[in-house]
DNA sequence: TCTGGGGTCCTAGGACCC
DNA sequence: TCTGGGGTCCTAGGACCC
């Protein structure tokens, strides 16, 4: 990696140090955050349906479990009997995030949230040594949110994410690394290529064939051939190595450009029936989370796949994407996915996962009708939760669950369909044609 | 031999990230 | 039997317009 750039330019200004934290086995330390008895053990956080690992303590990668092993397969190793698993409670890991954020906000100029369990940090002319600063920082977030982290820095994002990554993977570093200093960036410049932000499997597999291997390979490649061949993307990660910062901190959150609620069905679908059914709860929860943001869509896509895992059944996958008139309206999103859905599915397809997405989003203009609409003859939590923020949101009783409102014999308030409340899934189906 | 060309909008698809 | 669910950004290419 070479040395800092663009000198004497601004004399004046401090040169710009980024920092990046990150929670160490992100959802597996929430979990014992809150159950300090599995401290040490082997946890493993599942997927939805509980398909796959999606995260693991170390304990557990000790014990060889990788990063979306299916569970099926794993849970049957007498080896692994001992190991401690969740279905996965992102209610609780985004709580548990903010409140990693706070620490951190409240300790540095700047801080910009990256992910759920990371933080871009301004530490561009602290006082003090700052070594000793990140140290406390992460010891106060280890006290006070109970999450262990690691925290990197240098003249970029990238290479401070670098730096986050080496301080996980070198114990000797007790969680922190700096790579301010462009000679002890040189020492890390073996690592491979692919290490590095931003450079996934197909642009590691080109780099190898043009004889990229290290880090220190990449930087010395002529930035006008990285240009051309890795797009404005590569030549910022390229300029970034080099310590040029490309990517600033960004402060004002970002305003969200889709939604998308796409979901394995745990168990091949075969009728247009069951299909329907899926996507319409998938549209009405993508309809729930439009609301609670304010927002409407004026873009929508939906696709229908078989299953990818098992090569001798043939794969399809299909998908269509249509403008609409803006809503947030689950009605509405039911009617216009069942409208696109219908052409895609066939008979005699064994569907394994389906998706509702819509893009465009735009500020709401006005209240839409709200629809409660679930099958669910039990009163989930995750349910009442959602109905809670709605109600939160739109007042008092703009949804209530079905069961009150059969058992009180209410006549309701009216949504654009009927002059009742219609919270029947098979009702909202028939109404909008499906 | 040589088919206008540039701007803009839209979509699909690729690549990467957590 | 059982294999994640979200996101972001960029590019190429077609349609359309002048």
């Amino acid at each position: 990696m070479g040395g800092r750039s663009c000198p004497g330019t601004h004399r004046n200004l401090a040169v710009p140090i980024y920092g990046l934290t990150d929670g160490n086995s992100f959802y597996c330390s929430c979990e014992a955050a809150f159950d300090p008895k599995l401290k040490g053990l082997p946890v493993v956080v599942l997927s939805n349906n509980d398909g796959c690992a999606i995260a693991r303590s170390s304990a557990a990668k000790a014990l060889g479990i990788k990063m979306g092993d299916p569970w099926h397969i794993v849970r049957g190793k007498r080896e692994l009997e001992h190991v401690q698993w969740y279905s996965s409670n992102f209610a609780l890991y985004g709580d548990v995030s903010r409140r990693v954020f706070q620490v951190l906000a409240d300790r540095v100029p700047r801080a910009e949230p990256y992910s759920i369990d990371e933080t871009f940090l301004d530490l561009t002319g602290l006082p003090g040594n700052l070594h000793e600063r990140c140290r406390q920082i992460r010891e106060d977030v280890r006290k006070i949110a109970k999450i262990p982290t690691c925290v990197g820095w240098g003249p970029t994002k990238t290479i401070a994410k670098l730096g986050n990554s080496i301080a996980k993977d070198e114990p000797g570093l007790e969680g922190l690394c700096d790579l301010t200093d462009p000679e002890v960036r040189a020492t890390y410049a073996t690592l491979p290529a692919g290490e590095v932000w931003g450079i996934g499997g197909r642009t590691t597999e080109k780099l190898q064939k043009a004889g990229v291997i290290t880090i220190a390979d990449f930087v010395r490649l002529d930035p006008r051939q990285v240009r051309d061949q890795l797009t404005v993307i590569g030549a910022r990660i390229h300029a970034e190595l080099r310590g040029i910062s490309c990517l600033p901190l960004s402060l004002v959150a970002a305003t969200r450009k889709g939604i998308a609620v796409t979901r394995a069905f745990g168990h091949p679908i075969t009728t247009w029936c069951e299909l329907r059914e899926a996507v319409a709860a998938y549209a009405t929860r993508a309809g729930e989370k439009l609301r609670s943001e304010g927002l409407q869509a004026s873009h929508m896509a939906v696709f229908l796949q078989t299953n990818p895992h098992k090569p001798d059944e043939p794969w399809h996958s299909e998908q269509r994407a249509a403008r609409i008139e803006p809503t947030s309206d689950s009605m509405a999103l039911i009617a216009e996915a069942g409208r696109m859905l219908k052409p895609l599915w066939k008979a005699g397809h064994r569907y394994y996962k389906a998706g509702v997405i819509l893009n465009d989003l735009v500020a709401q203009a006005d209240q839409p009708a709200m629809l409660f609409a679930t099958r669910d003859p039990v009163r989930s939590a995750s349910l009442m939760a959602a109905m809670d923020s709605v109600n939160a949101r739109y007042g008092r009783g703009t949804v209530r669950p079905l069961s009150t409102v059969i058992q009180r014999g209410w006549s309701t308030r009216h949504d654009r369909l009927s002059d009742r409340y219609t919270t029947r899934l098979e009702e909202i189906l028939v109404a909008t044609a499906w």
